[in-house]
This record gives structure tokens, C-alpha cells and sequence, in this order.
RNA sequence: GGCGACGUAGCCAAGUGGUAAGGCAGGGGUCUGCAAAACCCCCAUCACCGGUUCGAAUCCGGUCGUCGCCUCCA
């Protein structure tokens, strides 16, 4: 049985699905920067979260968006010079190009902002019916602006665990908007001069951030969903309002049965972040210490909990994603090694059952990938139990069986083998050695073992 | 101020009542043409104080410290 920590409940829960497949919704970015690994983390995590259950036989549904329009990125779009469309489609093909290298699996929909606004009037209307909503004239905009009304719903901060009444205390009501309570937060915001604008029933304006994943979770997966997941900085406003929403507008509670959010990667002491400045971006990582490399370095630590970054955890998580497929790789006849496989594969299904733990499914890799290497001093095959290696490092999504790295290069590195294997062979040591260290000047490093010659990419 | 999280070896990090997983780094060996890798061995009593218990890192109370959300944020 799969347990999962309820963000709605702060229970443990039993995760059961409502229907023969999960339905998963995450947050996507706001596409006007690079991402930094801290979103790397949160993609990480819920990749993770759908290679398990789909592992676990479970079909998947998921869902993330784009939110291709809000404020950083009209100003940044203005500073640039450039069109939002066109700072958008930058951002969103780094992201992409980002979550191939680590291993993400696609979304099944990808849905934009600006390409659901229909649905999402249609939704602002309705809550406006139904009285949870109300259009109100912006002093900043010639049209108006359209809030939704907090204090009409009674469960509101139920998510964030958070009274009306503190939520009030706190909130803060920017100049010119003209709010009936500092809490209530815009669905629709009237179009200020030149920013872009779509026609609506108040006039022209935008949607606010909050209902577009309302629209959408709405439109793909429908009016209840099993699993909504995002980082633990979108609790509250976000999901928040999410919630209000969407279960203002169909009735159906709940809207998201499991509400996961992971921690944030903190740099010493501080929350990595864009407004802070102290991000490296996933590409930075990427190149650093390869898209293995870098997912293992998240999943070392609990996804609720922070995720320490230094130059030193990643290296370290380097090394042990090299330790990982040093084992998975070497060369071996076929065989289990004498290795109980049963067992590691059931203590790998027990850690990852427990709220995703895997820092300890990850134990599990390396005491697998000690016995492997053990039985194959001995002398022993172990081709099987690499096998099953490989196999629990994909639900992880590590690419263990790769050498990493480009493999244009490999029949090229595979010839040079060749040549060297004949060369020790006479016993013409200066050459082979000579052979060795040129692939080492080019990032290729040589291992000989009984069973031959393996390389792998640095 | 409200809500929440955390404090485990040099570093990262599991473990939530029965005498501390795993990784990285470090030290000592074995193996190897050399090297790398691998293997073997070594390396903590869990912020502090008090309590509950036969027994606590793990439960309760308190102290100190750090951080997050409450405003855009994965």
C-alpha cells in the first residue's frame, strides 16, 4: 500500500485511486527566466511520484502547465524589447531542453494560459452568478477588474491552515484596486495600456494566476483529481485559491484528493529563489554533474524536506551516481550473483511506499550495487542482478545503463579498446597507457577489469 | 504577530519507543603491468535541560538556534 503525506490533512494517508487511472496535475513555471534547480527539485519529485505509480501498475494521467502570461513577464518582455510570445517559446524550449537531460518524462498535456482563457471566463462568470465573485472598476485600468470573494466561502484556508480572520490581518491590497476585503484575490484583472488583453464580458484584461490551473485541471482531468502537486511555496496563495475556485464552481469536494508539495533547496541557510538571486540554473547543474548526477542529489534527501545545495552535495551525488553504474555496467556473465533479488526489490517497494522515501530506496541501490560488485570479485555472474539494478534505478529515473553523456562517440572509444586490449597484450604498456590517458584528456575514463575493458563519459 | 518545519558523524542524509541506513570525503589494507574501479577494515549516542518508561534520537514540557509561508516564487 502506497502512503503519501496529505498537505490538506497533514495525515499520512493511504493513497487510493478513485478510478482505473491517476490523475495528476502539477504546476508548471512561469516561462520567463531559466529554471534553477530548485525547480529541478519539484519536476524531480513528481517525476518520481508517476515513475513509482505507473511502476507500481498504476496508468497516469498527468498534466502541467504553462503559465504564459503574468506581470514578470509583460515587464521583462517590455525591458527586452521582445514580445511575450516570443520570451515565452525561449523559456519554455530551455525548460524542455532541461527536463530531457534529467530524465523527466513528458507531460501527457501541456496546456497555456492564453490559449484557455474561454474556459476560464466561462468559470469567472459562473462564480460571479453564483455570488463568489464580483466585478469591480480598476482605477489603473479604463475596464474592470473581477475578485473573488473570500468571505463567501466558510472553508476557506483550509489548505494552508489558515483562519479568514489572520489571512485578513495580513493581506495587502495594492493601490488602485478597488477589493470589497484585503483578502479577496483577482480571477480577472482589466487590461492596462499596452499590455496584452483578451475580450471578456468586463471588457479587456487577463486572467489572474490562480484560474487558469482551476480551468485546466478542469477541462483535462476533470471536476475531481487524485493527485495535485507543486512546491510548498504555491500552498498558500496558489493552491489556496485553487481550491476556493474551483470547488465554489462545480460543488465537487473534494477538488484534489491528495495534495503533495515539496520542499525547497536551500542555499547555506537561505530558500533559493529568484527574488534572492541565489540560483544556479538547471543547465549550470546539468553541465556540472550530469542529469543522473543531478537527479540523484535531489532524491538523497526527503522531498518535504529542504534540500541542502553546495558545490560539495552535488559533487558527492555525482560520485555516487558513478558508483551506481560502475555497478550496473561492468561486464558479467549471466547470474543473480547469489543475491537474494526478491529482497532488495521488496525493500526498495516498502521505502518507496512510505511517502516516497528515497533516500532510503536509494540505500537500497547501493547495498544492491555492493553485493553485485562483491559476487563479481568472486567470480560470480551477476548479469541479473543488474538487471534489477537498472531497472529500480529507472523508477528513479536514472539512466544507469548509459555510459553518460554523448555516445556519438562510443564506437570510436569501443575501437580504441580494441587496440588497447591487443597492445597490454604484448605487454606494449607506453602505448596502451598512451591511448588511456588521451580519452582521460577528453573526459573518458578506461576501467579494467577480469571481464575486460569498460569506459564511461565524466 | 499568525501558521509551519527543522537541529543526527568533517559534509549530505534516513531512522519517530528496544541499544544509530546509505552516500560523499578521510585513514589503513587487498587486487592490478601501472592506473582507475572494486572489495575488506576504521570513523557519531542523535542541540541543551528536565520528565514519562524496564528501555527514547524517537513521547511530553522547557531552553537555545536556524529556516519557510503569510507578497511574485518549484
Amino acid at each position: 500500500m502506497i502512503r503519501l503525506t496529505n498537505t490538506l490533512t497533514r495525515q499520512l494517508e493511504d493513497f487510493q485511486t478513485q478510478g482505473d487511472t491517476v490523475t495528476m496535475y502539477v504546476c508548471g513555471v512561469t516561462p520567463y527566466d531559466s529554471s534553477h534547480i530548485g525547480h529541478a527539485m519539484s519536476y524531480v519529485v513528481f517525476d518520481v511520484v508517476k515513475r513509482y505509480l505507473t511502476w507500481r501498475g498504476c496508468a497516469v494521467k498527468h498534466v502541467q502547465n504553462f503559465t504564459d502570461i503574468d506581470d514578470r513577464i509583460i515587464e521583462r518582455a517590455n525591458r527586452l524589447g521582445t514580445t511575450t510570445d516570443e520570451l515565452v517559446e525561449k523559456y519554455i524550449n530551455m525548460y524542455f531542453d532541461d527536463m530531457r537531460d534529467l530524465n523527466v518524462q513528458p507531460a501527457d498535456v501541456y496546456p497555456y494560459a492564453t490559449q484557455e482563457v474561454p474556459e476560464m471566463i466561462e468559470i469567472i462568470q459562473r462564480l460571479i452568478e453564483k455570488g463568489f465573485a464580483y466585478e469591480t472598476k480598476s482605477t489603473l485600468s479604463e475596464w474592470s477588474d473581477v475578485y473573488y470573494r473570500v468571505s463567501a466561502k466558510k472553508d476557506y484556508g483550509k489548505l494552508s491552515h489558515r483562519t479568514q480572520e489572520s489571512l485578513m490581518a495580513g493581506a495587502r491590497v495594492e493601490s488602485g484596486e478597488e477589493k470589497e476585503n484585503p483578502a479577496d484575490f483577482a480571477l480577472w484583472k482589466g487590461a492596462k495600456a499596452g499590455e496584452p488583453s483578451w475580450d471578456s464580458p468586463w471588457g479587456k484584461g487577463r486572467p489572474g494566476w490562480h484560474i487558469e490551473c482551476s480551468a485546466m485541471s478542469l477541462k483535462y482531468l476533470g471536476e475531481r483529481i487524485d493527485i495535485h502537486g507543486g512546491g510548498e511555496d504555491l500552498i498558500f496563495p496558489h493552491h489556496e485559491n485553487e481550491i476556493a475556485q474551483t470547488e465554489a464552481y462545480t460543488d465537487a469536494v473534494p477538488f484534489v484528493r491528495y495534495w503533495l508539495h515539496n520542499a525547497w533547496v536551500k542555499m547555506g541557510e537561505e530558500k533559493m529563489s529568484k527574488s534572492l538571486g541565489n540560483f544556479i540554473t538547471i543547465r549550470d547543474g546539468l553541465n556540472k554533474v550530469g542529469g543522473d548526477g543531478l537527479r540523484l542529489w535531489v532524491l538523497t534527501s526527503h522531498y518535504r524536506k529542504p534540500l541542502s545545495f553546495s558545490e560539495t552535495t552535488l559533487e558527492a551525488a555525482k560520485n555516487g551516481a558513478d558508483r551506481l553504474r560502475t555497478a550496473a555496467r561492468a561486464l558479467s556473465e549471466a547470474g543473480d550473483g547469489g543475491i537474494d533479488l526478491g529482497h532488495h526489490r521488496e525493500r526498495f517497494a516498502a521505502a518507496m511506499d512510505d511517502d516516497l522515501n528515497t533516500p532510503q530506496a536509494l540505500a537500497v541501490l547501493f547495498d544492491l550495487g555492493k553485493e553485485i560488485n562483491r559476487a563479481r570479485d568472486e567470480g560470480k555472474g551477476v548479469a541479473t542482478a543488474q538487471a534489477l539494478l537498472i531497472e529500480l534505478g529507472g523508477v528513479l529515473g536514472l539512466r544507469l545503463e548509459e555510459a553518460g553523456g554523448s555516445i556519438e562517440a562510443a564506437p570510436f572509444i569501443e575501437l580504441l579498446i580494441q587496440i588497447r586490449t591487443e597492445l597490454r597484450a604484448a605487454k606494449q604498456f607506453q602505448l596502451a597507457d598512451r591511448i588511456r590517458e588521451g580519452l582521460a584528456g577528453l573526459a573518458i575514463t578506461l576501467e579494467d577489469g577480469p571481464q575486460g575493458t569498460t569506459w564511461k563519459q565524466d
